[in-house]
RNA sequence: GGGCGAUUAGCUCAGUUGGUUAGAGCACCUGCCUUACAAGCAGGGGGUCAUAGGUUCGAGUCCUAUAUUGCCCACCA
């Protein structure tokens, strides 16, 4: 027998365990159908979030329906090394114990590198467990791991090879607490409150100067020229004039440039080929010299005379001072402009001249862009999320795939003197050194989808390309792009057939959680106090798909209520199934049970529509309702009634096929309940409720929903008008209370006595109010006098002849009744009826009937 | 500067291909310890669906503007 009570603590121990080693979560079943999904590799630095919690509680959704619907259904597990996040992590750690990682052989801090991967690898598999995900762990793998590596490898060389990947000399963002370049992507850009600082820059024959504005003081040694617009008047004149650069005092020349714009600031711009990517263009047009004017890690270098060794910022204030001491400075205006910040260290990226490693993106990306206009794209949902996708392939930039760091795939280049081979392993003969730069994480994780099924020497083509991805729609980007191009250009596959993209989740109020805010919910925490089926159940369903997700204790507090509300349907259940053995299954059906079989199928219909379509939102409601109101108030009610050993049957059938649906939501509870239910069977392995349409009772259904309707007003009049038990119910329909004295007796709570057919009526002196149903009366006797508020008579009338009025228009009017579906035309010829008769019954119950009816008839 | 969302009950959100009187959870009001559940039961109140036009027999839903708000993208020094 279950508790009183639901202790998910209780519930959730052992079970994930039991599953493991009973092979539940294995795939490999090659006589059903495949599906399969990859996780997203979550990075081994810390600890998992609610977003990784909402991300996999989606999928493993997926998976158990699937597996349920009998599919082989594989989800394979992995995390990801994580370049810059873990090095940072990995350095730290380090520098606590007092060690400055710098100095440290490279081998022996990847030694440190990987224990630290294997301590916490093994938290995020705890953190999986707890949520209770169907991993199959014997296909786990990691982006370092030895068959990923050769993938990289393989990628890498086969690109250089057809000149996708080259290296060479860009403006790259360079980050100078990480001291790594980075990809467009890993840089955010964020509004920032500065300053435009106008200068004098002396024209070379002292005739004046041009003013020049700039928001980087501190670049300007690297300036090797002014640009002004060729089409400006103001200064056509001195293009090709030289102009004397403040504080350095070297002559730089005035060139033209369709870069500058005559409309913006005073049309004068300086040049600053190292530390501008634009600037790197027009250097570029013009043979400039570059000058790097900054050490990797932000401060000034030599080339800075008295100000090497200072902070860029320290720099640029003192720039600034010493400009305006030499009169130079003619003017500081506040300026707000969007400033890039590395996505990992926060710091201001700095553009930074240097050698670096390229994808070229173009080809690659016109190839998606192609493909998705066939069978072979990728599908969407939410649909939109696809435009955005396109976006990004139209307007891609070459990819910066070189990293500055130790901790990821090293680069398969070898250099020895000015000769570069690219291969497997290093070149034969002396001298060759190894780039010691490693790979972007982004350039592994692109080949996920595929590199875990064993590609590139046998891919598991089972399983391949994947039947879908899940994530959140801010890294489209990052990651789902560039799994894109990847996969069409070396497996000419997709690498899924459809991603989910699901939103972020924020706190109470809306913001983003983050560490500095302080608003984080670590999901365990959520866990042990409300249970993982709460926990899932709650991010599953609150949110519509695409949409963000506003955590709030409050709704899971909600969940873990609905989950206990089972949790009590269910002891019912049990308990009245005590002495019930397998032969007494009967199916002698009655009204009730026939409406719950009906509700039951088209719950199933709608429910399986639903998971098909990922809206789980949907199907959580649905399912709510459903147990709640449905089985719970009126099934459960109702078969205390009789509770024969059909009404058994149909309650276990019913309970059965609810806990089915709710499983992939809350798989521990419903596991504890199916145990008890059927001997310890793991709902893990049953399959999943199918529609049958044998099981519809039309009649039936709508009979029953009508009787509940009545028993709802006669509660109201009851409740309103403060009446006991002390009152009749007669009825005009026969058949109705012949067939249901019973049913209605019982869930009001009133003797057979008092619930009487029209025609043995002979009671005096008794006030009564009338009801309709089915077209037939319902009056309510008793000694009291019914409270009939006039006003609210009169409102409801009011209403009624407005509805009706509408009613009587729409059914006359021509273009409606050719148009309309007939269905609906019915429907609303029904309603009219109804609302008429109703009409009426109000205005007899009206004082001053006769004023009022003219009124309203 | 472009693009994408959001705007529905006091709060947080649903609302499928347009089709009766727009739903849920929480909160609120009334009455109940009825032997599955008081973390519950039985009832109830509360919305001119951001605004203005339009399409349609019919609009929360489709179209066009506007407002408020959030996010993404973009090399304006």
């Amino acid at each position: 027998m279950l508790d009183k009570k639901y202790n998910h603590l209780e519930v959730e121990k052992d079970k994930y365990k039991k599953w493991l080693e009973a092979g539940y979560f294995k795939a490999g079943d090659l006589s059903k159908k495949p599906f399969c999904i990859v996780i997203p590799p979550p990075n081994v630095t810390g600890k998992l979030h609610l977003g990784h919690a909402w991300n996999t509680t989606l999928q493993d959704i997926i998976i158990r329906y699937k597996r349920m619907d009998g599919y082989d259904a594989l989800w394979l597990p992995g995390m990801d090394h994580a370049g810059i996040a873990t090095q940072a992590k990995v350095d730290a750690k380090l520098r606590d114990m007092g060690i400055n990682p710098r100095e440290m052989e490279r081998s022996e801090w990847l030694k440190h590198a990987w224990a630290w991967k294997e301590e916490y690898s093994q938290n995020i598999r705890e953190q999986w467990a707890k949520l209770g995900l169907s991993l199959d762990y014997s296909k786990e793998r990691f982006t370092l791991d030895d068959g990923l590596s050769d993938a990289v490898k393989h990628v890498f060389v086969t690109l250089y090879n057809k000149g996708y990947i080259y290296r060479g000399e860009r403006i790259i963002n360079w980050d100078p607490e990480a001291m790594t370049a980075l990809s467009n992507e890993e840089v955010i850009y964020k509004e920032v409150e500065g300053a435009f600082y106008h200068i004098k820059y002396m024209l070379e024959d002292g005739s004046g100067y041009l003013e020049v504005a700039t928001t980087r003081t501190e670049t300007l040694f690297g300036d090797t020229a002014v640009a002004v617009n060729p089409n400006d008047e103001r200064y056509k004149h001195l293009i090709g004039k030289k102009v004397v650069l403040p504080i350095v005092n070297k002559l730089i020349p005035i060139i033209a440039d369709e870069y500058a714009d005559m409309t913006f600031g005073t049309g004068v711009v300086k040049i600053t080929p190292a530390h501008d990517p634009n600037d790197f263009e027009v250097g570029n047009r013009h043979n400039l010299e570059r000058i790097i004017v900054m050490n990797p890690d932000g401060t000034m270098n030599e080339k800075t005379g008295k100000y090497e060794g200072m902070d860029r910022f320290e720099c640029r204030k003192a720039v600034v001072n010493d400009l305006k001491e030499a009169g130079l400075l003619i003017d500081i205006k506040k300026h707000k402009h969007a400033v890039g910040h590395s996505e990992r260290s926060d710091v201001m990226i700095e553009p930074y001249l240097s050698k670096q490693w390229f994808v070229k993106m173009d080809a690659l990306a016109k190839a998606v862009i192609e493909n998705q206009k066939t069978d072979n794209k990728v599908n969407f949902v939410p649909k939109r999320f696809e435009k955005i996708f396109l976006h990004w392939m139209e307007n891609v930039h070459d990819w910066c795939i070189s990293r500055q760091l130790w901790w990821g795939h090293q680069i398969p280049a070898w250099y020895r003197g000015d000769e570069v081979y690219v291969g497997y392993e290093a070149p034969e003969g002396e001298g060759w050194v190894q780039d010691p730069d490693v790979l972007d994480t982004w350039f592994s994780s692109a080949l996920w989808p595929f590199s875990t099924l064993g590609w590139p020497n046998n891919l598991d083509k089972r399983y391949f390309p994947n039947d879908v991805l899940v994530t959140a729609y801010d890294i489209i980007f990052f990651w789902v792009c560039r799994m894109v191009f990847q996969s069409i250009e070396f497996t000419h596959e997709r690498p899924f057939k459809e991603v989910l993209i699901h939103g972020l989740i924020r706190d109470k109020i809306g913001r983003k959680m983050s560490k500095s805010l302080g608003n984080g919910v670590d999901p365990m925490d959520v866990i042990d106090t409300y249970g993982a089926d709460a926990l899932r159940f709650f991010l599953a369903t609150s949110s519509a798909p695409g949409q963000d997700l506003r955590y709030d204790e409050e709704k899971v507090k909600a969940c873990w209520n609905f989950i206990n509300k089972l949790w009590n349907a269910s002891r019912f259940v049990l308990m009245n199934l005590e002495d019930f053995k397998e032969s007494d299954y009967a199916l002698n059906l009655s009204l009730s049970d026939k409406w719950i079989l009906s509700k039951l199928n088209k719950k199933i219909k709608k429910v399986r529509k639903h998971m098909e379509r990922y809206e789980f939102n949907v199907v959580g409601s649905e399912l709510y309702s459903f147990v709640w109101d449905e089985f719970c108030d009126w099934y459960i009610e109702l078969s205390k009634i009789n509770m024969n050993n059909t009404t058994k049957s149909i309650l276990i059938y019913t309970l059965s096929c609810i806990l089915k649906m709710l499983h992939p939501f809350m798989p521990y509870v419903t596991e504890e309940i199916y145990t008890k239910l059927f001997k310890n069977e793991s709902i893990m392995i049953s399959s999943y409720p199918e529609f049958n349409k044998e099981q519809i009772f039309e009649r039936e259904e709508e009979m029953l929903n009508n009787i509940i309707e009545l028993i709802k007003k006669i509660r109201r009049i009851k409740l309103e008008n403060n009446i006991g038990k002390d009152y009749y119910l007669v009825f005009e329909d026969e058949e109705l209370i012949s067939n249901n004295i019973e049913l209605i007796s019982k869930i009001l709570k009133l003797e057979y006595t008092n619930i009487i057919n029209q025609k043995e009526f002979n009671i005096n002196n008794c006030l009564n109010y009338d009801l309709t149903f089915n077209n037939k009366k319902v009056s309510i006797y008793c000694q009291k006098e019914i409270k009939v508020d006039q006003e609210e008579l009169k409102k409801k009338a009011e209403s009624l002849k407005n509805s009706i009025a509408r009613r009587k228009n729409l059914l006359v009017n021509e273009n409606y009744l050719k148009k309309a579906p007939p269905a609906i035309i019915e429907k609303e010829r029904k309603s009219l009826m109804k609302e008429e008769q109703e009409l009426v019954k109000i205005l007899e119950k009206l004082i001053n009937k006769e004023s009022i009816k003219q009124q309203f008839m």
